[in-house]
DNA sequence: ATTTTCCGTTCTGTATTGCCGAACACCGTT
DNA sequence: AACGGTGTTCGGCAATACAGAACGGAAAAT
């Protein structure tokens, strides 16, 4: 569970007991409600007797996973989780290179800008750039999204063969999220089709209400698609014009990452 | 060890040991360098025979806190830590409320903000909008900062009364970063002093050579100190009017913070 | 091509140790 | 005052996480 691996789910030979249910404890506490959560009810919640978990929690606690709320001994998601994510952000090197692209296209489109891993035909956003004004939907980071509503991955299935798209299509199963997702594996060839014409994906209110996406792919230097960029914006501020020019600016951008990759764009040929 | 909690180091009774050394793992491999680390690097690192380190990255990797690059059996940073860093930030009341008044006064100042938590004294940065440009230096998040050589720990400090002021001093022991480092009490004392009348604290490259930093306290609704917006930039773009200017606008958006969170500013009487 | 060396993996026994349940202590209610 | 609700501590059993050696494979050295 949590994310697993490419396709060979293996649920891995030798494992550690302890660690895991440790790991089950800290996404607990850190998807549960803001204000934190009672031992006995992080017990309850695992199946765990209360000593046991409290000695987990306590390791967790003095690594900084978790903390305690003073007064009131509920635990809440600690800094070290904080820690972590940025010093991985920090080591990865397309964070580090996507970064400043990011902001300067969010600055010239005034736009929600993010970077998208291809994981084995899945988008997983890891960095993101907020446009001005208020932030309409919190989109996770670090989770594999749904690749049919999304620009960033419909561009990424673009670049996949046939094959490989199909395979993905039929694994995450095209469910639909609006009136205007795709959920006909005819239907996505034609708009891979499309997109790989224009160069750019879009969404259009696709996975929610009201918001248009435009994303574009980027290469390593074996000419491999290994993400893409996004802007997300609402829908009512598109005009068609704007769209074409805004899928040429993410294009432009989506280039610049490969090229600070010293990726290539190969010739489309087999797909 | 690792960011221990406030003064009471109490090594804990009850604890996990194979959790702990399962997240020493973690903090291996994602201090270890970017390239990522083998087993049995890893294995001598941290003193346990390879099978019993294995058989614990592999939990690791199967919850997505480590990942291992194709090809090649190398260790790295996974994504579940960038998806639980943005969770814990996201679920962070503080991080909420601040973010965009972040964003807001990074816009207007075009410097680098950061905003840091208040524990037991010494400032946790906590969230970070980096102004255009390039990023001076990495400025990592979720750890203790020294108090005395950072403008949002200089600024937390002058909050405290002068008996927890100089408890802190004394247990962190002043160290000297630069020549403009304050290493002597009496001077800091001096320093928190002019830091009260003002209501801002500076931060003249007393921590890095050509870094300049003014910060400034908020607060919640007791009228405790809980932490401090900070805005970074190089000396040589400040002027002495600038520094004035810079320390009323973080001083404004500190207390939006203040006022965002229901808090209020004490009048100062019992420090 | 053959050897050598190193790394990752698997296996099995042992004893470490992490788990459970019960009892205790501590609030807040009722 | 008695109660349900916490978090905490304490033994005892058994599960299990660890170490070590042996296997397999790949790359480097000869």
């Amino acid at each position: 569970m949590t994310l697993q691996g490419g396709f060979v789910t293996q649920s891995s030979s030798t494992t550690v007991g302890s660690v895991a249910r440790a790991l089950d404890l800290v996404e607990l506490v850190v998807s549960g409600p803001d204000v934190g959560m009672p031992l006995s009810e992080i017990a309850k919640a695992v199946g765990g007797s209360k000593s046991a978990v409290l000695a987990t929690l306590r390791t967790l606690v003095d690594f900084g996973y978790l903390r305690t709320e003073e007064p009131g001994p509920k635990y809440l998601p600690g800094m070290m989780l904080i820690r972590l994510g940025d010093l991985a952000s920090a080591h990865d090197p397309l964070i580090a290179v996507a970064r400043p692209i990011l902001a300067q296209l969010s600055a010239e489109s005034g736009l929600t800008i993010r970077v998208a891993r291809n994981d084995s035909g899945y988008p997983v956003f890891i960095d993101r750039v907020d446009g001005p004004g208020f932030v309409l939907f919190h989109t996770p980071l670090g989770i594999r999204e749904l690749p049919h509503v999304s620009s960033a991955g419909k561009a990424i299935l673009a670049e996949l063969s046939d094959k490989e798209a199909t395979a993905v299509a039929r694994e995450c199963g095209l469910v639909s999220r609006t009136k205007n997702s795709i959920t006909k594996l005819g239907e996505l060839k034609k708009e891979l089709e499309h997109i790989r014409k224009v160069g750019f994906a879009t969404d259009d209110e696709e996975d929610a209400q009201g918001i248009f996406c435009v994303g574009a792919t980027f290469f390593d230097h074996f000419g491999r698609c290994i993400g893409a960029i996004s802007a997300t914006g609402v829908k009512t501020d598109m005009t068609l014009a704007q769209v074409s020019n805004l899928g040429k600016l993410v294009i432009k951008f989506a280039d610049q990452v490969t090229h600070e990759l010293h990726g290539r764009k190969l010739a489309r040929r087999a797909r």
